[in-house]
RNA sequence: UGGGGAGUGGCCAAGCGGCAAGGCAACGGUCUUUGGAACCGUGUACCGUAGGUUCGAAUCCUACCUCCCCAGCCA
């Protein structure tokens, strides 16, 4: 359900109530407008898209408007790529920003002046203390800090130096421009924070025409000033920083947003930081910011993820100020509810075992008619070849299965899905006394599943034509952290000791039906009684490769877990 | 021991003074040509603690406890 379907009134969340209480109060004119600002200087994760659905649901709801825009002013960690990536990412989950795609970096010569106006009313001052003496004279907790030097340098002197930052007269880290608030401030933010840096970098959207920079402080805020946003949304670790976005606002005299935190989002079995995603892909952890096990929204799109699950949790998870970390069954919860309803069914055998019926004329082949959605019956139908050897599950036949097993084993009958009754006469085994062939006899009065004497099978098994398979490999993924909190480790251990050493295992030698070929990367298949999957961009045609999008409910998995 | 936030069943989260929604998870069961899906059922939540106000408090007041954030020329 995508939060573009739901503008049905009504608060759902407490900034829901906030924007009502200001339509009702006749605030901005009735206009909301919201904004989701992201540095690219990484890519998006599944926190990123909380945040999306957050802002650009409001805008839907409200009949406001939805801004994209990069807030890109530190030119030293930014790159086109995460640029690149952030668009598609955005545009994937959904969210619409029409034609006001922005970036903080549109405003420099703006933001430049500004700070003129800030020296001119004697509100901020060129420092040359170091990076280390500013950080002294900062004092600390519980500590007043001392003010500095230069802070009372007159205007003109201001002016002129500011000026000569700007043109390029200093190298980097010889001064900073400074505002002029409170250096006892028990709020540390106040402690006459940097407005500028030298920084002689190439800004991959300015180039070469500044040298200085604002930092984020300076800019985040009056960016959403000059865009007039109303509701200005952000984490909860900004919250300390809104008295300095208010005091730059009033001392301005600009347009003045709302700003209003939320919690960001913490999910069970998964890191959600940039650092530490940064640090996945660059010790090769993972194999690549898109790696099908990886949170980030390319590696959830490569493993099959949908906008519509995603955005279904992101309405799921509510929005508050308590900082908690959701159960990532949630969003597995959610993945399979979209994906049960939309996505085709096929035959796959991932680790196949050999079937031979017995009684079945040798060289013929019937084609079966199989449901492609049991949920979605305008699905249609599909043809599936039907053989006298046949690929099963190796897991669904036990020699000596155990009371509640209800699969193939030896003298048992069992149904194919969508074809026989066959029965396990005979187990081939080899030198090492493994299970590789079964002799099975077939019921050819069982064709299409029920036998016509009534009698009942308690099993249905999925299988694949030998002969016309189509060979693939599967990679099947799990919880890239064994523990549901990562940072849970020992002392002087960090989160990679809890990597899950399993979270990628390949299958090189499964089965698929063969009406799945020439399927693009990309496609979605439910194959039955297994799991959801995709069709990975590695992927041939002489070697189709499967993502494991998400597994089945698997009750039996649970019977056999608890026998143990 | 400065400032800013938060504490409701295993995990999220409603609740805004009148006698604790919902979802996920877990556990039973029904049904089933996916042990899938669907459907039905299961939790004495002493609402962080201790006091107080009130006929009545998770909701108001006081004190305390615990957790998170802030000392980048990062965002």
């Amino acid at each position: 359900m995508p939060p573009a379907e739901i503008p049905a009134p009504g608060a759902t969340n407490f900034i829901h109530e906030i924007i009502e209480a200001d339509l009702r109060a006749g605030k901005n004119g009735g206009r909301v407008h919201t904004r989701f600002p992201p540095e690219p200087n990484g890519y998006l994760h599944i926190g990123h898209a909380k945040s999306i659905c957050l802002n650009y649901g409001i805008a839907k709801k409200y009949n406001g408007k939805f801004n994209l825009r990069f807030d890109d002013t530190n030119p030293t960690k930014e790159d086109q790529e995460y640029i690149d990536s952030i668009i598609e990412d955005v545009r994937w989950l959904g969210a619409d920003w029409e034609d006001r795609l922005f970036y903080a970096s549109d405003y420099f010569e703006q933001l430049y002046e500004f700070a003129i106006k800030l020296i001119k009313k004697g509100k901020a001052y060129v420092d040359h203390l170091s990076a280390e003496e500013i950080r002294e004279y900062r004092g600390t907790l519980t500590e007043p800090g001392r003010e500095s030097p230069y802070r009372n340098r007159s205007v003109e002197e201001n002016l002129a130096l500011f000026e000569q930052m700007r043109r390029g007269d200093f190298p980097d880290g010889t001064c900073v421009l400074r505002a002029k608030i409170d250096m006892a401030s028990p709020n540390l933010n106040m402690r006459d924070p940097v407005l500028y840096r030298i920084l002689h970098a190439e800004h991959h959207r300015t180039g070469n025409t500044w040298c200085i920079y604002p930092m984020y402080d300076f800019a985040h805020g009056q960016s959403d000033s000059i865009e007039g946003i109303t509701h200005s949304i952000c984490t909860l670790e900004f919250e300390d920083h809104r008295p300095l976005y208010d005091w730059f606002l009033d001392e301005l005299e600009i347009y003045h947003p709302q700003q209003i935190e939320f919690a960001r989002l913490n999910l069970t079995n998964t890191v959600l930081s940039k650092r530490k995603l940064l640090r996945l892909v660059r010790d090769g952890h993972v194999r690549g910011w898109d790696d099908p096990r990886m949170p980030t929204i390319s590696g959830l799109r490569r493993r099959g993820y949908t906008p519509e699950a995603i955005r279904d949790f992101c309405e799921r998870i509510g929005v508050s100020k308590s900082n908690s970390i959701v159960d990532i069954a949630l969003l597995e919860h959610c993945l399979r509810q979209d994906l049960n309803l939309r996505v085709p069914r096929v035959m796959a055998v991932l680790r196949p075992l050999r079937v031979v019926i017995e009684n079945y004329p040798e060289g013929q082949v019937e084609y079966m008619e199989a449901v492609n959605n049991p949920e979605d019956p305008a699905m249609g139908t599909r043809q599936v070849p039907f053989s006298r050897v046949l690929y099963i599950e190796q897991d669904d036949f036990m020699e000596d299965p155990p009371a509640k097993f209800y699969r193939l084993a030896p003298g048992r009958e069992v149904r194919l899905r969508y074809a026989y009754f066959i029965k396990c006469v005979d187990v081939v085994k080899d030198a090492r006394g493994q299970v590789v062939e079964l002799r099975c006899t077939y019921d050819p009065a069982t064709r299409g599943g029920d036998a016509p004497d009534g009698r009942k099978v308690k099993a249905t098994l999925h299988w694949v034509s030998a002969a016309h398979a189509l060979q693939a490999e599967a990679r099947l993924y799990d919880h890239l952290f064994l523990k549901a909190n990562p940072d849970d480790v020992e002392e002087g251990q960090d989160f990679t000791a809890n990597l899950n050493p399993n979270s990628l295992e390949i299958v090189p030698n499964c089965w698929v039906e063969p009406s799945v070929a020439g399927a693009a990367p990309g496609t979605r298949y439910q194959f039955e009684r297994i799991a959801y999957f995709c069709v990975d961009p590695d992927s041939t045609p002489e070697k189709l490769v499967f993502n494991r999008t998400v597994s089945l409910r698997d009750k039996w998995a649970k019977i056999a877990a608890k026998g143990e």
